[in-house]
RNA sequence: GCCCAGGUAGCUCAGUUGGUAGAGCAGCGGACUGAAAAUCCGCGUGUCGGUGGUUCGAAUCCGCCCCUGGGCA
């Protein structure tokens, strides 16, 4: 029986790709471990499988999230697990894509059990920031868990909203809780795990060209119908690359010239900081470093007939 | 052909009276355990169009040449 495969990389480098191939190979089932793809109401800006390429394999977490919902790290892990469940039942080879690195850190390195925070104790924090400021709120976050504040980036309000609301919401800081971090889903010894690290000006080109593509195939319609919903703005579900910067074009506050120039832009940007995270973070991963297709597949079985 | 205005970082441009150059954007490096396509930190990457000359010293002054834009023919 082939081990699961791991399959992460920058965006727009031939994940999907390569893990429709690979399922189809061996029998194998493709689950979606992308922040942005979950998403219901996203297909095209977030370069989910189409529907042809779904109907190849089986897929798994893509679209099975409302848009307004509460979704995070903690969610995707536990919705995986019901996932790897019925792979298992089914035999079939559980082959995981995607582009967050937070996801396969979680995955291959556990996940602290911090139970979800209440809302409201998410809006103090917020409150507080505006009240303090940033260096008031690190200091009053200080006062409150010297050990977590210790190791933050003071300037990173995200940081240290999170760790404001851990200790306020169940009386531990972070840095204890990530002491009480269990066993990995899945360590790195029990998979075979592939990162795509592509050459950069290839990557770039691609880039560019998918962009233009999903304008082609209808990305303007698709961020309109989202932004009919008239959903918070700041939720994560409108965050996907691309996303603001079209909405900005519907507002009638950018050319979608200058829309489309600065959605490529971000979109390097992002996969820039993915092929950053790939490079320190998953150092014992396996490289494809081609972008031909071709050859990542035979590298790939190659190195899952291996035992060990 | 002549007259102007320009040629400085990948792009758009600054650069006082000569002292081997600096901004924005782009780009690059990095952090990252529940918003991660998020959030945050760091870094000028340069035959100053070319070539002679003046000078202790030239992006800066002078000559010639090349290129671009505009004007006159």
């Amino acid at each position: 029986m082939t081990r699961p495969i791991l399959i992460a990389g920058p965006t727009a480098s031939g994940k999907s790709a390569l893990a429709l191939a690979l399922a189809e190979r061996l029998g194998g089932a493709v689950i979606n471990a992308d922040s942005q793809q979950v998403y219901a109401g996203w297909r095209i800006l977030t370069a989910r499988p189409s529907p042809d390429e779904e109907a190849r394999a089986p897929h798994f977490l893509y679209g099975h999230v409302a848009l307004a919902a509460d979704y995070s790290v903690g969610a995707w892990l536990a919705d995986l697990a019901r996932v790897l469940a019925d792979c298992a039942d089914r035999g079939l080879v559980p082959i995981i894509a995607g582009g967050t690195g937070l996801y396969f850190k979680a995955l291959t390195e556990g996940l602290a059990p911090i139970p979800p925070i209440p809302p409201a104790i998410r809006a103090a924090a917020e409150a507080e920031l505006e009240r303090l400021g940033l260096a008031g709120f690190a200091e009053a976050l200080s006062a409150r868990d010297p050990q977590t504040a210790a190791t933050l980036d003071r300037a990173n309000p995200a940081r240290l909203l999170r760790a404001w609301e851990v200790v306020e919401a169940t009386g531990t800081g972070l840095t204890a809780w990530h002491a009480r971090t269990p066993l990995p889903p899945l360590a790195l010894d029990q998979v075979d795990a592939f990162a795509l690290t592509p050459p950069r000006d290839w990557l770039h080109s691609r880039c560019d060209a998918r962009f233009d593509a999903m304008l082609a195939e209808g990305a303007l319609d698709e961020v309109a119908r989202v932004m009919e919903l008239g959903l918070d703005p700041g939720l994560p579900a409108m965050k996907p690359v691309g996303a603001p910067e079209l909405m900005e074009h519907l507002r009638g506050e950018l050319t979608l010239a200058e829309a489309a120039a600065r959605a490529k832009t971000a979109t390097r940007r992002y996969a820039k900081r993915q092929l950053t995270w790939a490079r320190n973070q998953m150092f014992r991963w396996h490289r494809l470093s081609g972008h031909k297709l071709a050859e990542n597949l035979a590298t790939a079985t190659e190195l899952t007939a291996k035992p060990g």
